[in-house]
DNA sequence: GCCGCGCAAAGTGTCAACACTTTGCGCGGG
DNA sequence: CCCGCGCAAAGTGTTGACACTTTGCGCGGC
């Protein structure tokens, strides 16, 4: 009816390369961004500048940077600017505290709604691991996340993900580098895989748990 | 420097009781209409109309919606009108699987957390609502808002409140009005708070879960 | 030489207007 | 009488401009 102000929506300039609103992509660019470190905690978040970066309006990019604030990656100084968060040692040990029930949970789920191929599937995945050089970043994502998605609870996966996962990526965790723990965790993962495979809800909860509780440890007293 | 366009904060006709944003109070506005029922699930949430209920511009309700959107409280459909979110069997039992992880781990760290004081009191209030006709929304609400706020974990206070409490209040789910409900309930939240106030951590989480996942049969075989 | 005041600059809050997309209804053809 | 086409209406997406608030720096007084 009447609203687009600019109405520039291919005047611009650049070309948007999916079908998704600009505020869509301004989320994208601010993410990115973050990942990449150029964004690091504590910086300031700065409407215009990332207007005129993305080439778009101010109105997407506050809309991004308030639907970022709502996952906690930003958060909002009194009356004033936005800041990428920054979290002290309580917060640390709060994430991992929701992390821990939250995969303990998913993985006590998975135990009875993932498929026997899947958990097939996870365990060969995850011998292989062990055995090799493979204990990657990536496989560990994949490990975490196969049991997430396979829980059957989407709910529990978009918690972890906005709660979770995206801080510990922002402070770049990946407690695998840490001496000792690339040793000690592929067998914790085959544990749980194990205890899936036998429909032990209980004690893939708990091993999970325990899991997530060593890596914490590893990270806090780091 | 150069912003308000319309610049009528105070020219609009109301004008704010506090000193909050007009976005914050357009959010206000619309968990208002949720509680009140005037906004049912399923109903569409038009910006226009509410903006102009509101005496504001459609920038600020846009805002709130989004922002209720991240609480999932709202979805959009397509690309198109927003709409207050409809839960069917599943979402619900997905939602008492997440509030049943999140109130355990919240009990457990209460039991270590809390102060002998706060336990002392719970465990009071908990058995005056138990002999008296005194199980009320209220007092539910405050035997489980206590542990939580007394767990040490802010954020599991917040992803509760935001992924939990206001899906379960817009829907209206006071299991304690079905039979046999407000009957059992008392003795089981006595229960957690003995646990509580004996710092056993295992024996509080096992309850609460359980109780938990009893109010979540209530509902959905209802 | 240091502290406080005041002004300029930067930044966010808000608004009205315009662009684009989808929906819904009426009209004509079959 | 039913179906599909096209146009009007409604709604969201986006923008640039203006109001208000806070910050930071320079200047003058002490």
């Amino acid at each position: 009816m009447a609203q687009g102000g600019g109405g520039t929506r291919h005047q611009g300039g650049i070309a948007r390369a999916d079908d998704a609103t600009l505020g869509d992509e301004a989320l994208r660019g601010i993410v990115a961004l973050l990942r990449s470190g150029e964004l690091k905690p504590g910086a300031i978040v700065n409407e215009a500048e990332l207007a005129k970066r993305f080439g778009m309006s101010r109105g997407p990019v506050r809309e991004a940077v308030r639907r970022l604030e709502g996952r906690k990656l930003v958060v909002r100084e009194a009356y004033q600017r936005a800041r990428v968060v920054t979290l002290d040692r309580a917060a640390i040990v709060g994430i991992f505290e929701l992390r821990e029930c939250l995969e303990g949970m998913a993985c006590r789920l998975a135990a009875t709604h993932m498929t026997d191929a899947a958990l097939e599937r996870l365990a060969r995945d995850t011998e292989r691991a062990g055995t090799r050089n493979a204990f990657t970043v990536d496989y560990r994502f994949s490990f975490h996340q196969a049991i997430v998605d396979g829980c059957g609870n989407a709910r529990i996966g978009t918690v972890l993900a906005q709660e979770v996962y995206d801080l510990v990526r922002l402070y770049r965790w990946s407690s695998g580098a840490l001496p000792g723990r690339a040793g000690a965790a592929p067998a914790e993962h085959r544990a749980i895989a194990a205890a899936l495979r036998k429909r032990d809800a209980d004690r893939a909860e708990a091993l999970m748990r325990e899991h997530v509780r060593r890596s914490m440890q590893m990270v806090v007293t780091a």
